[in-house]
RNA sequence: CGGGGCAUAGCUCAGCCUGGUAGAGCACCUGCUUUGGGAGCAGGGGGCCGGGGGUUCGAAUCCCUCUGCCCCGACCA
């Protein structure tokens, strides 16, 4: 892609409504725009990468054995009444009313709509486990929105709802997803902490937090060092196993967040040069409510001996527009926006310093095409804007690498590489500099 | 939902107190000079000064009202 065709509406300053790092990089370089509170328009960078966090997301959650689906955003109020939701769920819920008065609403959440699907699909416990998910725009009318995506009304969210015969049975969909978010995460280049979250009425150990940590987080959270450094399982993990060893290693250190904290217990179960005391950001949940909605809305399956039973669910939630804000307040410098490859809005930026020179465009037309036929996604700065604006543009919007062509190296055949974390630069033959930065995006894709 | 603040050009802001019909920097357009880390000069385009009402000969400015947005606190992927 070329700038000069591009709609890349970059912000020399930063608009002052804007509080944290992540929600003024995002302004600034275009990749949303506020079109009211918490509700926000995502521009062409911003939708690439909303798009190709989805993607990883969607990826992790088949790989888990969870099935696609798309529920609307509309909802109607008779099938909350059915849970008893409708009036529990209080302001927060945006409601309607469509031209014939009947009550509507937009979804916040939807356990409600899945379990009616379910509950009208399936009738034998044979058709049990299933996990059905999908990715969605939600509203929830949040007294006071802020931190741009982070905290917006509007928001794109994944939801899982699994269903199982047994509350054992659960167990093993719980754990199934609490692998798939740990993988999750770690491809979208995050380190996410498993925390022990409130349960509610339902009790039990089956619910987490996934924390990541950054220093602008909303949360205060406590954990024990060696979580950061746990290994995340790996894309052979056989779903159908049994999951639980795996997931011991993830939830026997302690982890908890300020709501949950138990400062005694902290200090009695983690050394002190192991206890970790930050700010994080909550990006996923997983929830094992067994038969709160299908109790009341009749999801039941015939058992093995005939009997009929209510059905065992779990939610599992990732904000997914969320995780763009979060993943810049992980991954950035006073520059700007540091995107991990997987999902970088391109992979790399092309500079030509010296656009309109035959050497130099040529240079870049060459390196276009290689980069094209490598399947690398690009981004080419081919405006005659100056040297300095093109590299604070490049730095500000974070491409992972930047191919810079100028007239002085090129004399020598040479083009110069800027690899945008490390800042590290490198002057390289063209054809060179073109293979070694294939490799490495190539690998990078790769991660985890 | 309580408390506070703001609303003037795409962005950052001045002007308001003390009414006289709109400004700066950046961005944008034209030309020249520049050209490896956000250049310089000259010229130019762009604003029902958030909406409505009032006071006044005259309102961005004073008064009333509505709306929007931001911040602090209580709640959330």
């Amino acid at each position: 892609m070329r700038i000069s065709r591009y709609f890349l509406p970059v912000l020399r300053e930063t608009p002052k409504e804007a509080e944290i790092v992540s929600h003024q990089l995002m302004l600034r370089t275009g990749m949303v725009k506020q079109a009211s509170a918490g509700i926000y328009s995502w521009l062409p960078l911003g939708f690439r990468v909303l798009k190709k966090i989805e993607q990883v997301v969607r990826e992790e959650q088949n790989r888990s054995g969870a099935i696609e689906v798309l529920m609307p955003t509309i909802q109607s109020a008779d099938l909350w009444r059915q849970s008893g939701r409708y009036d529990d769920y209080g302001k927060e819920m945006l409601r309607l009313k469509d031209r014939h008065e009947r009550d509507m609403l937009y979804g916040p959440t939807n356990e409600e709509l899945i379990t009616e699907i379910f509950r009208d699909g399936v009738k034998s416990y044979k058709d049990l486990p299933r996990n059905l998910y999908h990715i969605q725009w939600k509203f929830r009318d949040e007294v006071r929105p802020r931190f741009g995506v982070m905290r917006g009304r509007e928001f794109l969210m994944k939801d899982a709802y699994s269903f199982d015969l047994t509350a054992d049975a659960a167990r093993q969909s719980y754990n199934r997803m609490f692998v798939a978010y740990l993988r999750t995460f770690a491809r979208l280049g995050l380190k996410s902490i498993p925390m022990a979250a409130d349960t509610g009425p339902i009790g039990g150990d089956l619910s987490h937090e996934f924390i990541i940590l950054a220093d602008t987080g909303e949360s205060q959270v406590y954990c024990h060092a060696d979580l950061v450094q746990t290994t995340v399982p790996g894309a052979d993990t056989d779903f159908d196993a049994d999951l639980s060893p795996l997931i011991a290693r993830f939830t026997s250190d302690y982890a908890a967040t300020d709501e949950k904290h138990d400062a005694a217990r902290f200090e009695k179960e983690v050394p002190v040069d192991k206890r970790i005391s930050a700010r994080g950001i909550e990006v996923g949940h997983i929830f094992f409510f067994g038969t709160k909605y299908s109790d009341p809305m009749n999801c039941r399956v015939q058992g093995p001996d005939g009997k009929m039973v209510a059905v065992q669910m779990g939610s599992y939630g990732i904000g997914v527009s969320r995780l763009a804000g979060a993943i810049i307040e992980a991954s950035h410098d006073k520059d700007g926006c540091i995107w991990p490859v997987p999902v970088a809005p391109f992979e790399l930026g092309l500079i030509n310093l010296k656009a309109g020179d035959k050497e130099t465009d040529g240079a870049c037309d060459t390196l276009c095409e290689r980069f094209a036929n490598a399947g690398i996604d690009y981004l080419y700065d081919d405006t005659d804007e100056r040297a300095g604006g093109k590299f604070a543009t490049m730095d500000l919007i974070g491409l992972p690498y930047q191919v810079i062509v100028g007239p002085k190296s090129l004399k020598n055949g040479e083009i110069e590489i800027k690899e945008r974390r490390t800042g590290m630069r490198q002057t390289l033959p063209l054809e060179g500099a073109v293979s070694q930065l294939v490799g490495a995006i190539r690998s990078a894709r790769q991660l985890a």
